[in-house]
DNA sequence: ATCATAGTCGTCTCCCTGACGATAAACAGA
DNA sequence: TCTGTTTATCGTCAGGGAGACGACTATGAT
């Protein structure tokens, strides 16, 4: 099978993110609103071209901080910044109408931002429930397909997304980076009953992540921002991986 | 950040493979030959580019099929052919010499075949250990990359695929993939030690896989192929992922 | 006949988990 | 100040799964 270089199909090459974060208690993902057509006034997943000289993962970093000003890291440092990862790649033919575009998805992390959409443009970009941007909401599951408001197939990538972060909290410690750098047993517990849609003991959650070694390590301090009894605060420990893994409840 | 149909890098766009299959006891993965520079007389994956009206997963199929005449089915049926599932996205800029080139990389799991490479290309294809691919074997570990022997970043690409179907044989029944239609529990056990590379207890790993519902389902027969006692010959079951899943043994 | 090889069934113990009682330490309001 | 509410944290207990391993079965090979 012999390469030939001058006989390929041209293909525009974007990166789209899915980018999830936790507010009020809602598992939110980042959506910005199109401006042309087509799809023009819909709601769709921020992304963009992917330039000549550019990596994959530098071009994600790129359009996440644009839309969000967080700095990426994909697996070491606990700075500020969120975690994003490569997701899944997108290449059906009529995808875009305008043109062939394989848009290389990303899944990024965040912990809640005080000011949502503050840095980049405000009034085109929010963060919604995962629900109401799936459509997977009380709607009666009447039209199984196309109900979500989201542009081209990104309903289809969020779907994705949301269930690779409701997989990968099970058997990694993802779940502190939608957490501030500090923060409490209970906060943690909140994390995954939002990404989840559960209700989880307070009792038995407390005891495993305590117990799982490398997964939390006590700061020192204590708050009562939550109210109730002071909390002891936690950082996110060196581990990556759970070793047994938290488990979602069964139905 | 409006789209500008006129102004965005022109890609191209391949799909490679990592067909996995366990002969003799390892795990092996498909190479062929390289017959033009770069990398002239190097091992490679298999792979090509995506045509101008095709689906990412048609065209992984299509190379699958053209390389070893198995018929990919993703998820459901149990049909000859062999699971296929999207890996990853390899970009970085230079990765090719030649052009800039964005490779979807596949995973595809196949039973043992009777005449590895006979279909195709016989003399530029074949199943290797992947331990010698990666050059992961007894090599002392002097240089850490660049070991293997494969051209590209073939070397990555496999080691993301095996990273892949080693974990995924844990919570799903995938390794069913590696076995004929129908396999006794002795030879489905053969597949997870040359998988993971270990040695697991005879008796306790029956009780699992025996007793994990729709993993397996009993075909009638009995076979004595692998010698001793006749044993039992079981279909895969309906199930799959697994609940609660196989366990890799520590360290 | 005897041995080697695989397969299959049981048993025992340890540890994790889920269910849930009890206590502790803050705040709000009477 | 006292009481109720909220959240955090510690303990106990029963059930299930998994690792370690003994015992028995049914073939083919020597």
């Amino acid at each position: 099978m012999p390469y030939d270089p001058s006989a390929f199909p041209p293909f525009a090459v974007t990166v789209d993110l899915v980018v999830l974060t936790v507010r009020r208690h809602a598992l939110c993902a980042l959506a910005v609103r199109r401006g042309e057509e087509p799809y023009k006034g819909m709601w769709a997943l921020p992304g963009g071209f992917v330039r000549a000289d550019e990596d994959l993962a530098t071009a994600a970093a790129r359009e996440l901080a644009e839309e969000t000003g967080l700095r990426a890291h994909d697996q070491e440092s606990r700075s500020p910044g969120a975690h994003l990862e490569q997701l899944a790649t997108y290449g059906d033919p009529g995808r875009d109408p305008r043109m062939r575009v394989v848009s290389v998805a990303h899944l990024a992390l965040a912990p809640d931002l005080p000011s949502p959409t503050a840095g980049g443009d405000a009034r085109s970009a929010r963060w919604a429930p995962v629900e109401a941007l799936l459509g997977t909401g009380e709607a009666s599951a009447q039209d199984s397909e196309s109900r979500s408001p989201l542009a081209f197939d990104h309903g289809e990538i969020l779907a994705a997304g949301v269930e690779r972060a409701r997989s990968k909290i099970e058997y990694s410690s993802l779940a502190t980076a939608f957490c501030p750098p500090e923060f409490t047993v209970g906060e943690l517990r909140r994390v995954y009953e939002a990404v989840w849609g559960v209700v989880l003991d307070p009792r038995n959650f407390h005891r495993k992540v305590t117990g799982t070694p490398g997964f939390l390590v006590p700061s020192g301090g204590t708050t009562t921002r939550q109210g109730g009894r002071p909390a002891q605060l936690f950082r996110a420990g060196g581990a990556t991986l759970l070793n047994p893994p938290m488990l979602r409840p069964e139905v």
